[in-house]
This record gives structure tokens, sequence and C-alpha cells, in this order.
DNA sequence: AATGAATGAGCCTTCATTCAT
DNA sequence: GATGAATGAAGGCTCATTCAT
């Protein structure tokens, strides 16, 4: 019982250690968070985060990692809600919970913020994290587009949707102060996350099924814009 | 003469302070950069940094002030160079000069890394220049799409055409790493400059165009995707 | 019992700590007081100055705080001391604290050199513990020569009265070095306390004295010396 | 006629510097003074400093040796004025000599402040000066104590008067700021000098008196005052 | 298990001084 | 004669980490 107590005890420091943590490194970055910061917030001892996690970048590796799980959860079970849609309503679902996850206030404010700054530009420590978490969102997408083309997409037309599709959704989180500031008059973003996910899915499909027709007539490829 | 001259030394020096400070701020960030690391570079005494500039962070706003200018020149010269062109032309040219201007390598490589850095995350001193850098680019992006349309376009839909551009263009030099991870077959990205102009200038007049026909028949709207 | 070693421990490093800071701040001053000097003789380490104190400045502001109380202290269990004593005595007695506290060598060293120095020009941190000791000193003058007086004192006379007695007992302590040099036969001035403290009451007494006697013939006031 | 023009303007910009660091060492000291704040107030290079004096220290020390000059000089010329005054007129006219020298807003500000900090603390450089200034003033308040005893006085009893005088004096103006915070409703000092030279002069020549009468009485010693 | 005390490495900054012109 | 550019030495401070308890 002693160790059970102990490691509920632990688990708890270790906890809002990671959720303290969470909120420093996402409000200012790996090197800027100090130790007291985080330990202050968590109002533990200075000394909790070497003795619970050996060093600072094991803590933040177990942040992101947090994160990282809380996200791919999260396409999981998206996944398992929309089994009997059509491809246009699940790429569609599948864009808006993207934009939820790293937008909307009810989850915990630092995650999406996190993995914001990770995704720019992932730690060594971390990028392994990273990747997996946008392979899911990719895998997800090829699979969506996969039926929306309904059967094999050539390797690097998928690249390109699927490169638009992730481009167009992370611009709203990942630049969500200076587009709060170049237009200030739609800010906030979170409260238009329906229109935008409308707005992509449309793009998207429009997009693969022009691609879908020209690949079809390869006799007549369709002039270059520029 | 020995004032010119010696203007020309003063410069000379702050020039090569410049050009290490971008490179080393674009590799580590603002933080982990040290003044000696910079000073190594560029082959002057570590007090330099003091003298010509005032501190870190001054020299820090200077090098980004100097990667904010070079970015804007750039898309002036090109809304001259496209004087005579199509607006589909002129689209696409301009995201291909946005691509180039942040992945050719050709150009100063710190110059793209610094700046995607820095919209990632302006910092106080410098969040004034990125945001006319990227103003500078969406005040050109909705030029173009008001001459696709042919006329004045209702702002919520310029939002979110004007972000879908930025969107798709920002994903491959602010993701870059990832990218070469998620799909090491179609690295580097540098080389499909041409391709991905060509597939986000094809979107976003697509999805223009689809938009004015919705809009001309307010009668009939199409049923939402999702 | 943790607690109270800890706390012991604590302030025994803080006492260490002091004290060295205290002769190094006397020694050489503020400015030329280094902090690896004062940790070197402390023996502790360097940071343990920001650990302790938060910085050169507080831990400057915490000698003086010493240094000031133990001055305040000692006139007052003077005063304690003297109570059955005729004022004469008591004056006496009182100048000769003064000179102790700033002169014994019995007492610790760089007290009375470290107010000296802070009396001279006291910094903006400091000044007020200044003006506390120097007032303490000064009340204390005040209360003697009204009772010498024998009842109240007009405010411009006691002003002349206090001023000279500190100035007579400031400059052994204040002046030391110069004073060594001018009369080197009369140095060390620590063995001739009592000599002077007897001078300096004696002549207060009778100027005193004078200044009575003068103001209770106002219609024949003496002719001005120069 | 070129080494003429030459050495002026040497001479000038020599003075320049003198008095600018007169003004920067006498308000913050010499070790808070930088050379930068000094060349500045002179309107001349950085580099004037080390090309005219060959270091700081070499322009304080001459910076110092001013001041100096100029209070000797004023003694000596005072010595000259009052050939035919009464030993006590020339006991009070030398009294408020010494106290104009270092509180008169006439004089350059800066000259009693820093032969303040010096007799204070005389630095290994100008020590000599300080000594020397300060002999002169001994010098001159012994022969006219010798003259007021109307022959040789016992050199204990010379020494504890000079100090007494000089104590009394220099408590004006090296505890300004301190006597300002004391006693707010009698500042600023320098309006009562007159006052203060006559209370000085006053106690001296009565203590002086007391003295003498004591020694041609060695049979009945006063009792001791404590 | 958890903590407060203490440390050492490293960074930014200041400043007197030098050197080429 | 005089200067602006440039430097090297040194200091204060921060911070992650360790250790005794």
């Amino acid at each position: 019982m002693v160790n059970v107590k102990n490691n509920t005890a632990t688990q708890e420091t270790k906890r809002k250690l990671i959720d303290a943590a969470g909120e420093v490194f996402a409000e200012v970055g790996y090197e800027r968070a100090t130790i007291k910061e985080i330990t202050d917030r968590a109002g533990v001892a200075i000394a909790a985060v070497n003795y619970h996690f050996s060093d600072k970048q094991e803590l933040y590796y177990q942040v992101v990692r947090h994160a990282h799980e809380a996200c791919t959860n999260g396409v999981r079970s998206l996944e398992q809600e929309c089994e009997g849609c059509t491809p246009e309503q699940r790429l569609r679902r599948f864009i808006e919970t993207i934009l939820r996850q790293s937008m909307d206030d009810s989850l915990p404010v630092w995650r999406g913020m996190l993995l914001s700054r990770e995704m720019h530009r992932p730690t060594a420590a971390t990028d392994r994290f990273i990747e997996e978490t946008l392979r899911c969102y990719v895998t997800a997408i090829e699979a969506l587009l996969a039926e929306l083309f309904g059967g094999p997409v050539e390797r690097e037309q998928m690249w390109l949707l699927a490169n638009s599709v992730m481009g167009q959704c992370f611009i709203y989180p990942h630049k969500k102060e200076i587009l709060a500031r170049l237009y200030p008059d739609l800010a906030p973003v979170a409260d238009r996350i329906p229109l935008i996910a409308d707005h992509i899915a449309r793009s998207t499909v429009a997009t693969a099924r022009a691609m879908q027709e020209a690949s079809h007539r390869p006799a007549a490829p369709p002039a270059p814009v520029g």
C-alpha cells in the first residue's frame, strides 16, 4: 500500500509538473523557460524536476509526448466516429478536427501552442513525436484523398494535395497572432472554424477532381497557368 | 576621403556582423545564439557587437530588418516585371517568388529561415517588421484576387483565399524538415518550386472561380460538403 | 530539527558572507569590491551571493544595515548605563562611545570604516540607514545639550552645537589616514580616545555655557570675534 | 607660430578635459566615472584622454592637483590679506575661507566636492596632494593658535585644537547631504557661513583660553568631566 | 520521496586602452 | 594633433544541476 500511495503521489507530482511545464514551454519556448518558473507554478520544490525527470530536456520530452498522444488519439477516435460518412464529409470533419485541436480553447491551451512551436522547428529530442503526429495526419489525409479519387493517386499529386490541406489548416493556429494583426476585424479565428473547414474542404475536393479529370485526358493537358 | 574610408570600414564590419548573426540566429534562434559564436564567424572581437550595435537585441533587430527589406523589395520589383501579364500569370509568378525567397539556395540561406522563425512567433522587437512583410504579401495577393474576380470581393472570402494561398506556400519553407521526413523521396523541395507554384495557382484560381459562380447563384447554394 | 539545522546553516553562510563583504566593502568601497573577492574570503561559491541575497546591491544593503544596527544598539544601551550620571558625565561617555564605535579595534574593524564611507556619501540604497544612524546620534546629543542648558535651546544654537560635537568626533575615524600622516607622532589615535573625549566634552560644555550666558544678557552682546 | 597655436589648442583641450573630469569625478567618484562621459562633456574624442594624459589615473591626478592648488593659493592669499588683524579676527577669517572654499557656489562646484571625496579616502596617486592641502590648513591653524596662546603650545594640545577646528569646519561640506536631511529647515548651509564661522571661532578661542589657564595652574587641575 | 542549500559553467555587457589614419 | 574603430580583460548575473538531509 505504501508503494501504491507513493506511486499515486509521484504521479500526481509528475502530472502537476507536466501541466505547469506545458504552459511555460508554450508561452516562452524551451530556452526562456526556467525550471524555477515551472516548479513555482506547479507548487513543488525546484529539485523535483531533476528528481522525477532526469533533466529539463526529459521533462520537455514528456510534455511534447503528452501533447502528441492527445492529438493522435483525437484523430483515431474521429476515424471511428465517421465510419458511415461520405469521403467529402469525412474530409471536412477531419479538417475541422485539426483546426479545433490547435485552436479550441476548451482543450488545454498549451497543447496546441506547444505543438505549433515544435512543428515549426522540432527539437532533436522531440522530432520523432512531431513526425509521428504529422504522419498521423498525413496518413489520414491520404486515405481520404484516395477514397475521393476512387483509386490510386500518383505520389506527387498526393503530396501536393496533402501539403495544401495541411498548409491551409496550420496557417490559422501557427500564424495566429500575425493574422489577427493583418485582419483584426476577422478575429478571433476560433469562431470561424466551421467556415474555414468548409472552405478548405471544398477547395480540396474541387482541386482533386480537376486533377483527376486532367489525368484522364492525358492527350490534352491544360495549358499552364503562368 | 578619410571619412569615406572609415565609413566603408564601419559598414564592412557591420555587414560582416549582420551576415554572421543572420546565420547563427537562423540556425539556433535568438536565445541559443551566443555573441561569441557570431563574432567568431564574423572574425571580429566580441566587443564589436556592443560597439556597432548597442546590444544583442539591437543586432537581432537589424538582422530581421535586413531580411524584411530584402523580401518586400523582391515583391515590389516583381510587380514591375509583370505589368503586362494576365492575372493568372501574375498570381503564379508571385507564388513562385514567395517560394523562392524562402527556399532558393542562391539567396542568403538564413534570410528565409530567420523570417520563418519570426513569422511563427514574432519577437516584441520585430513584430512590426514581420507584420509589414506579411502585409506586403497579403496586399499583393488581394490585388491579384480582385483582378481575378474582375470586381470587388467580399471581405471574408478574400480572407479565406489569401490565407489559403499563404498557407499553401509557407508550409514548404516553414515545415521543410518535417516534410523531408514525411516524404523523403520528394526532397529537396527547392527543385519542385515550379510544380508547386503551378499547383497552388491552379487551385486558387479554380476556387476563386467557384466562389464567384456560387455568389451569382444565391438561389441555389451548393449543399455543404460535410 | 531539520529546519532548525538548515536555518542555522543558511544563517551561517549569510553571516560569513556579510562579514567578508563588510571587510571588502570597507577596504576598497562598493565599486572596486568584486563578488569573487568576497566569496573567496567567505569560502563559498561565487553564486552564493545571488542565492542568499539577490545581487551585489542587496548584499551591500544588508551589510550597511548590520553596521547601522550595531551602532544604534550601542547608543541605546549606553543611555541605560548612564541613568544616574550628571549631564556632563553622560556627554563625555557618549562622545567616547562614538569614538570607540568607529575606531576601537576590538570591534569588527570594517564596521566603522564602512559607515565612515557611507556617511560621507550615502548610496541611494542606504541613505535611510545612514540618516537613522546619525539621527540616533543627533537625538542623543540634543537631549544631552538640553539637559546641560537646563531648558529649551534655540534651534539654530542646538544645530551649531550638535554639528560641532559630531564634527569633532568624526574627524578622527573619517580622516584617520590623513591625520596619521599629518601627525605621525600622535598615532595611533585609538590609544588617545579618553583624552579626545575629554577635550571635546569640555569644549562643548564651555561653549554651551557661554551661549547660555550670552542669551541671558541680550542687552550687551559680545563683540564678534572677527 | 604653428607650435604656439598648437600649444594653445592643446592647453585648451586639456583644460576642457580637466573641467569636465572634475565635474564627473566629483559627481560619481573615480570608479563610476567613465572616460566616455568625461570626453562627451568636454566635447572631444574619447581617445583624447589617453593622448593628452597617459591614462585615467593621470587625468585624475591632474584634476586633484588643480583643486589642491586652488585651495592652497586661497589660504596663502588670505594670509596676506589679514596681516594687520588680531589673531581672533584672522582665525575667524580663516575658518570662513575653509567653509567658502568647499561650499561657496561661486567657485567651481566640483572643486570642493572632489577634495571632499579625496580627503575622506585619498587615492594612492593623490594622497600627497591631499596631505599637502590639509597640511597647508593645519600649518595656518597652528600658527594662529600659537599667536592666540602668545607662546609655544604643547604638541598634544595643539593637535586637539587643530583637529577640533578642522572637524567642525569639514562636517558642513563633507556631510552636506546628511545634514540637509537631519535639519531640513536649516538648509542651505551656504547661507549660514558667517554664523558658523563665528561659532567655531568663538568656541576655539574659548577652549584655547581655558587650556591656557589650566596649564598655568598645574597645582589644581580641574576635575575630569566624566 | 522530496527538499532547500549550494555550486560551476557560461553569457552579456562594460570600459579603459590601442592603433591606423 | 587628434580621432573613430576596434579590442581584451574582467565583472555581475542566470540557471540547470547536485548533494546532504
